[in-house]
DNA sequence: ATACTATATACGCTTTACGGTATATATTGT
DNA sequence: ACAATATATACCGTAAAGCGTATATAGTAT
């Protein structure tokens, strides 16, 4: 139920699903924090530089927050970077 | 043991506890990451508009990892936001 | 196939983060 | 107090993010 993030990639694929769950289109939560929509869909693929603000933005929007912890244990070098 | 970050400041005083915690200096995180120190002391302060890659760059470097999740239920507005 | 919606890309412009560097201001230890 | 280290700020130059806008490509219906 909640998903882990290492990179821009995962992250984007992260909020692109919950903002699919959230019922949202890109433009729409685009309005709604004041953003563009490529700028959403820049995000969500994974885009490399984008800003720590639209982040928190969307998550505030979509009721989510960050969590940051130790890695958990069982992770002997994630799969995920690789896709 | 896991923090909770609702927007950049809350971010960067995570991310300053566990960079002490690992006995690094701003400097040497930076150059660990290739970041100059000055943009370290920029997001640790909370910083609008610090890149999504520094960020995830320092989670490495610190072995941590980011979680993304819906809002904790115990939250009628967080006191995280008034300091 | 067609119409409609959603997402990805593009161009030109403006703003700004980050770079190198330097320095001022903590902070810590003796 | 003083030295030593750590963190915050500053200036200028450059690279790039985000903007508005437009359009191309996907996806989803009927």
């Amino acid at each position: 139920m909640d998903h882990i993030s290492r990179n821009e990639k995962q992250l984007g694929a992260v909020i692109r699903r919950c903002r699919k769950q959230s019922g949202h289109t890109q433009a729409q939560l685009g309005a709604i924090i004041g953003k563009r929509q490529a700028t959403i869909s820049d995000l969500e693929s994974g885009h490399s530089g984008m800003s720590l603000d639209t982040v928190f933005s969307i998550l505030n929007a979509l009721e989510l927050e960050m969590v940051v912890r130790p890695r958990s244990k069982g992770d002997v070098r994630s799969f995920g970077d690789l896709f």
